[in-house]
RNA sequence: GCCCAUAUAGCUCAGUCGGUAGAGCACUUCCUUGGUAAGGAAGAGGUCACCGGUUCAAAUCCGGUUAUGGGCUCCA
């Protein structure tokens, strides 16, 4: 049958009534053949299905509390009377088995607690973390929006563009430093590349196409099959290699409705995305490195918990096995010698490749995809792309597909929950405000915010006429990192009082102390601004 | 795409039994020039997501669509 939210109060409150009565709860057992026909005569259909697949060797556990009895492998609580603080939270579908093509049933939420402080308080942290939802936290701040005229596509206001763009240059100048050039290719191209790439033939159900002439486009869902082409511009020398191209490459892909979500899984979406061309030998080499370097900048955005997965050949893939065992192997290698703790995924790897996926969490704990390299031994070869070694023979480079941040997007979107919104020095749109406590002291402000303008810092001033403590308080809301507050005191001795945005009184300085210390704060990328640190 | 829910002012939300729309904040104007998280007054602001149906009458009831939220499946 299907509950509605009604249902489920009246189900908390029978669950209720019999946990204030410690009804017990009794372990039995049943023959398999007596327990399907059981659970069928029940109407069970399911219940029967999932005793009929159970291995014959174990033992079949049901649990019984009164004149009910269900299927259960156990442990249970002894009696309903354990159940003292719990709370039925949502309703949602799932698949049978998990399987979509299988019926969907519903599936019923809740949590529960030794006592009702402990349930109040997980409910209140939740609520807390909520707080922090990048969406909620983006309307506060005026940093982006959707509407439904472009759905799974973002409209970066202002002050969010400022963050992306910090974010985009930042990984710009790191990939210059590290032998990466940086490319562009074209947004759409004929259908005939993604054919041989074999996108086509996987994807084409989620692939934005177009026409024009007799010529059939799709919309790029990735940027690999056009470095490919980039690549195989000119004759490449075994020299060249590894070679490293590197785009901030914007992807479309016509995710399905239900998958979307806000910043997080997008139909629009940029990758720092860039392909190592490699030989075989190199794969450790430039693996080990692009691990180095992903662990560098999710330090410098404020991240300590990194979750790493290495997914294996999936059924559904192109390539020999020997050549699915080395990549596997490499992958595997990389990762051991770094003393990194990963999880296996068996079966979870790209049609090409295996892949090492590095995944951040949200603000209530789930889990998303960020980073990842994958090694590809199959679309150089599918697209033509040789060099020339040593000996002088024509060989396939090794391919890997690489990303830190994975999308910026969905990276922007986890770095505002990480954050609450109040950004590090480096990525706050607005750095400083400065504001006046009356009108003499107007002048003054303009001069100090031109002088911090001319020094790169992105400064606004308030010369509303309100009352400072009002002006204080908004632009606290606003998380900007540093307030500075010039009276007549100030204009006479010609220095301005700082306020972090914790509350903290950083005392009077001369303007130029305070672009010292903020240019500093800003060239090491400190997470926390000064006056933040415990 | 599937399941459940939601959609009212720029934002956060009320809106009873179906009888033509309400608050706080924000905004505009005026007063106030006040030293570190909300000074006061007035004003303006809505095709109640969209399309259709029932009804004398729909924000409200019914159907559909779209989007969003929470899950499931998927994720090159």
């Amino acid at each position: 049958r299907r509950f509605t939210p009604e249902d489920l109060q009246v189900i908390e409150a029978k669950m209720t009534e019999l946990a204030a009565q410690d009804f017990p709860v009794v372990r039995t057992v049943m023959p398999r053949a007596e327990a399907v026909s059981f659970f069928r005569n029940m109407g069970e259909a399911y219940k029967a299905e999932i005793i009929e697949s159970i291995p014959s060797n174990e033992a079949l556990s049901l649990y019984k509390q009164g004149d009910f009895i269900d299927l259960c492998r156990g442990p249970h609580v002894p009696n309903t009377g354990k159940l003292k603080a719990f709370k039925l939270t949502k309703l949602a579908g799932a698949y049978w088995r998990g399987d979509s093509k299988n019926e969907m049933l519903q599936r019923i939420y809740g949590t529960a607690w030794t006592n009702e402080k402990a349930l109040k308080d997980y409910l209140h942290r939740l609520e807390e973390a909520e707080k922090r939802d990048h969406r909620r936290i983006a309307k506060q701040l005026d940093l982006f929006h959707t509407q439904e005229e472009a759905p799974g596509m973002v409209f970066w206001h202002a002050n969010g563009w400022l963050i992306y763009q910090e974010v985009e240059n930042y990984i710009r100048a790191l990939l210059r430093e590290h032998g990466y050039q940086e490319i562009r290719t074209p947004q759409m191209v004929d259908r005939s590349l993604w054919e041989k790439s074999g996108h086509w033939d996987k994807f084409k159900e989620l692939m934005f196409t177009t026409e024009s002439e007799k010529h059939d486009y799709a919309i790029k869902p990735m940027n690999c099959p056009c470095h490919v082409q980039i690549f195989n511009q000119g004759l490449k020398s075994y020299r060249d290699l590894p070679l490293r191209l590197a785009e901030f490459g914007s992807c479309h892909r016509n995710e399905p409705s239900g998958t979307l979500h806000g910043l997080m899984r997008l139909r629009n979406f940029v990758q720092d995305d860039a392909h190592i061309f490699c030989t075989e030998e190199q794969i450790q080499d430039e693996v080990s490195t692009f691990i180095d370097l992903l662990f560098k900048v999710y330090a410098d955005f404020g991240f300590k918990d990194i979750l790493i997965k290495l997914s294996t050949r999936p059924q559904n893939r192109v390539g020999a096995d020997e050549v699915w065992d080395k990549a596997e192997h490499a992958l595997e290698l990389a990762l051991n010698s770094k003393n990194l703790p990963w999880e296996l995924q068996p079966g979870e790897g790209a049609f090409y490749g295996p892949k090492i996926e590095f995944s951040l969490k949200d603000c209530i704990g789930r889990i998303w995809q960020c980073g990842t390299i994958q090694v590809d031994f199959s679309m150089p070869g599918r697209l033509g792309s040789y060099y020339i070694a040593e000996d002088g023979s024509k060989r396939v480079p090794v391919m890997l597909h690489r990303a830190i941040l994975g999308s910026l997007e969905r990276f922007i979107g986890i770095l505002i929950e990480e954050h609450g919104g109040a950004f590090p020095l480096w990525l706050a749109p607005v750095q400083v405000v400065v504001m006046n406590i009356t009108d003499n002291q107007a002048e003054y402000v303009r001069q100090c915010v031109e002088t911090l303008g001319k020094q790169g810092i992105r400064v606004k001033s308030d010369l509303r006429n309100e009352k400072i403590s009002f002006k204080i308080r908004e632009h606290t809301l606003q998380r900007v990192p540093y307030l500075l507050v010039a009276g007549d005191r100030e204009v006479e001795h010609n220095t301005v009082a700082v306020r972090a945005r914790n509350g903290e009184d950083l005392g009077t300085m001369s303007l130029q102390s305070f672009i010292d210390r903020s240019q500093a704060e800003i060239a090491s990328r400190g997470c926390v601004a000064l006056g933040e640190a415990k």
